[in-house]
DNA sequence: TTTT
DNA sequence: TTTT
């Protein structure tokens, strides 16, 4: 349809690392998902309340997907900015089930990471360490090496403009 | 969490007239689903395609919704500004199902009518009459009553706000 | 800077037709103007109010500058999505002045045409004529050619995603 | 206007600690600037290019602005929902001069903090201490105070809503 | 189920 | 004037 947008901005945690799938075509996509939440102060109890949404991400670009994969990691945060897409699928009985995902396509759609730094080399997976010393929540840094720069990239970049 | 932001953005067209709750507790709530599209220009076949998303908005304002009651019909173009919810519910079997809506809530997000003409009572369908003459941005369909306030409010606003 | 975001997004009617500019290297922009408004009621004096906002959008890329040029017209009530740059000019004075823009990009951005239809051929431009019967606002169709396909494109699209 | 939308989403990081005046009348504001900044590999050329831009930010709502006095810091991280708006004012020598300000207002907007850890009196400078233990998610900086509430807020929310 |  |  002309004249109609669909649009998501989301700014929020990874609660898992990313999955990366290949395909047979040789595609790849990644999935993860984050959680958004709200506080409020109920009006009528006068509690403060609190509610967590999390969102499935889709990512279907490939400069996209290998920065997910090197930089994206279990509680890292992001802005991501992606279209809304509901999948029709069916489960072991044969009955349709339905998925709602918010799609980074190949030509629409950014995401940008909000954490102040991070280490390269977090090959181990992000396993929450509280006891490990200086560092953000998210990115574990196995090595001293020094922080490296902060991927910006929007889904239309072709790959001379991913910049590292 | 703090530092999140969970938003969705659509203009679209609604695929049936707004459907009313009415709870015992005297609450309300108006559902409707609008529909967006986007075409693209298949790279491998070069045949254009098209793509459909429905998507189902929930309005949980009272002021939202006597205007969804007054104003949407089957067709009506809206802009649409609110929150990513995913409710989880039970079939009749016992299984857990999940369904996400976008919410246009209590103290966030908006409604935005984008037709040129509101007249009153178009339930009957759209029909655009061509010989009328005058303008669609002023002129009330089938009466000779004064235009109607075209209205645009937010969440937020409180009955006095209400600018008819 | 990495992780950051500009983007704007606007819902409102152009003030003028488009102007297009061309320069010698063969590039070409496209310039108009749309008004935005919101009306509230003051706390205290009750009164209604209303502001109106004037943008000025600015567009850098070929595709979009064509459809400004066949679709956009005076009043034409459009979605667009950019991002704000401020350029630094002088005036005759030799003084630093500073316009702010929106700026529909190459690279990024959208606009969506919200008009339900708009005839072809609008040639003599957007003179606003209220006895004329049966038009929107905008677009006055010269013709009796059937409503042309709405166009719907972004900024990343390459001459064949043109649909039309 | 109804039908419009007037709406601007920023991520970017502010040049100087934020200025809050205040009016005889007892009404405040706070106003600071933020960067927002994009690099792209030119065409022509293959180089690397960067655009900073540079956004007046205004915040008119009470809450928002005691937030913004406690928490906002040179170089902190910011989201920042709002809307345009041009101010006319003139010069010594008499001249009409625009200024193009992005509003968080009383009724709308948002900001939200990105940075991982907010501690009290940082004004000297962002000096991220490496050596400091523990997790900036929750540690406060400079002393052992428990973790800070991260603020989370909307342009709507009235007093009893703050969430500390 | 909309719209073009 | 920020940040990377």
């Amino acid at each position: 349809m002309a004249g109609s947008v669909n649009k998501v901005i989301l700014v929020g945690n990874l609660g898992k690392d990313p999955e990366i799938k290949s395909f047979q075509n040789g595609g790849r996509i990644a999935n993860f998902s984050i959680a958004t939440s709200e506080s409020w102060k109920d009006k009528m109890s006068g509690e403060r309340k609190e509610r967590t949404e999390w969102h499935n991400i889709k990512i279907d670009n490939d400069n996209l997907i290998r920065v997910a994969e090197q930089y994206l990691r279990k509680g890292s945060k992001v802005y991501v900015e992606g279209q809304l897409q509901t999948r029709k699928w069916q489960d072991k009985d044969g009955n349709d089930r339905y998925t709602t995902e918010v799609v980074v396509g190949r030509f629409n759609g950014t995401i940008e990471l909000l954490d102040r730094r991070e280490g390269g080399g977090m090959s181990g997976g992000g396993d929450y360490d509280q006891s490990r010393g200086g560092n953000d929540y998210s990115a574990p840094a196995r090595n001293s090496a020094p922080p490296t720069r902060k991927p910006s990239f929007d889904a239309d970049l072709d790959d001379d403009d991913v910049p590292f």
